[in-house]
DNA sequence: GAATCACAAATTATCTATAATTTTATTCAC
DNA sequence: GTGAATAAAATTATAGATAATTTGTGATTC
């Protein structure tokens, strides 16, 4: 009965909303008013307001002191930033990981590849891909470049769900296959090679904007 | 008049909080306990919980779900964990900073240096060090990045202080100064050779152990 | 007549105080 | 000495009170 009551509801309101923003179902700048969500999840404001906090940690909303907390808006700029971050985190990540790599979790990762490849949708896609990264990345048990790797990855998720919202076209993942080839190889400089390449490739599409008018949109693909 | 009064006390608890963490004033594995915290700062328990999390997301606190919040403890593994990421970081940073550091820039830095050879105390070193370090950072414009450099730069500062509590030896930092070099040279991949390397150093110190026995301390000193 | 400034009301965040679970420590029985 | 049961302490959540900012209205000035 006690089961989902292992964390507490500060922690499953952030997830909640970080899914939300994530998801573009927030959209940026959007305010996020403490009482509103504390009726909403039927709880007092003041979970909520630490569920704000973490999500103020995670980049995915921003606080002026008295004046409440927004969901964060982001710029081209940014985009460009978190794709350089997780360049070099990722890339460290792997280099480290590459050692403790088994048969098993390169097969495994394959498996994401290939579910990411036949997605129909941008959710289940990023799923695969997120995935994908985690399970190769994981074995260099650095906890703590891990967890940064994560909050990255949701901002990394919520530049793609911005740009392909409903539409979502279907495409094969040359760079995954690749890395894991250089990967069974113990190739270590030309799989982080490929994977720091791969995760800074910004990709660019014209998005209608809500006037009608078209804007390029842009988010990070690996 | 209310000139202090720009953020609320849930950050201010925090910085004082973070402050006593990294001097070692707080031990890890020490149990922060709100009703404690709340009554020293003349406030209530809520905005202690939220500083908790700020700690938490610092990385200078671990909380479990209903059984409070503990200062972070911390061994080789993570020193070193902390040190690679810092090079991986800084060292994008910098490479993004050079095209915009002007020569009053550098002068500052070289300033810092300086300061930090003739401190006769860890605490002052350190001011100086994280001056430098800044100093050179920040003009490459990317918020989020020294965010994330700033946290493990305090994470750093915490290993450092455990070393060296209250013994310092005087000393002349020739990366510092070799950085300087380069950068006046315009010579970008030497200067983040060098300060990739800087940051990884990690000192070995014997220290007194609280029963008299001798063990081995560790720092990251860059 | 339009625009700007001042004032006031309402909305919203922040904090204090109080109550309810949960964990931990102690005691008593076996 | 071990186990369960009770008591104490601490964390988590709720409700209520306070302070600050925003927005709307009105008046005054250019």
């Amino acid at each position: 009965m006690t089961a989902a009551n292992e964390d507490t509801i500060a922690n499953r309101i952030s997830r909640i909303l970080a899914d939300r923003i994530v998801t573009g179902q927030l959209e940026p700048g959007a305010k996020l008013r403490q009482d509103h969500v504390a009726e909403e999840f039927g709880a007092s404001h003041v979970p909520v307001r630490e569920a704000f906090r973490k999500l103020e940690a995670q980049g995915l909303a921003v606080s002026e002191p008295r004046r409440g907390v927004r969901v964060a808006s982001f710029d081209l700029k940014e985009v460009r930033e978190v794709a350089l971050m997780r360049a070099e985190l990722e890339g460290l990540a792997l280099r480290h990981a590459v050692p403790h790599l088994t048969a098993s979790i390169l097969e495994q990762a394959e498996e994401a590849t290939f579910a990411g490849d036949n997605s129909r949708d941008v959710r289940s896609w990023e799923e695969a891909n997120r995935r994908f990264h985690r399970l190769i990345l994981t074995p260099c048990e650095m906890p703590r470049l891990l967890a940064a790797i994560d909050d990255l990855h949701a901002v990394s998720a919520r530049f793609l769900f911005s740009a392909w919202r409903s539409e979502w076209e279907v495409r094969t993942d040359h760079d995954h296959r690749a890395i894991l080839g250089f990967l069974r190889q113990r190739n270590t400089d030309n799989a982080v090679a490929v994977l720091e390449r791969h995760v800074q490739w910004i990709g660019q599409k014209p998005v209608k904007g809500p006037t009608g008018s078209t804007r390029d949109a842009f988010a990070i693909v690996g």
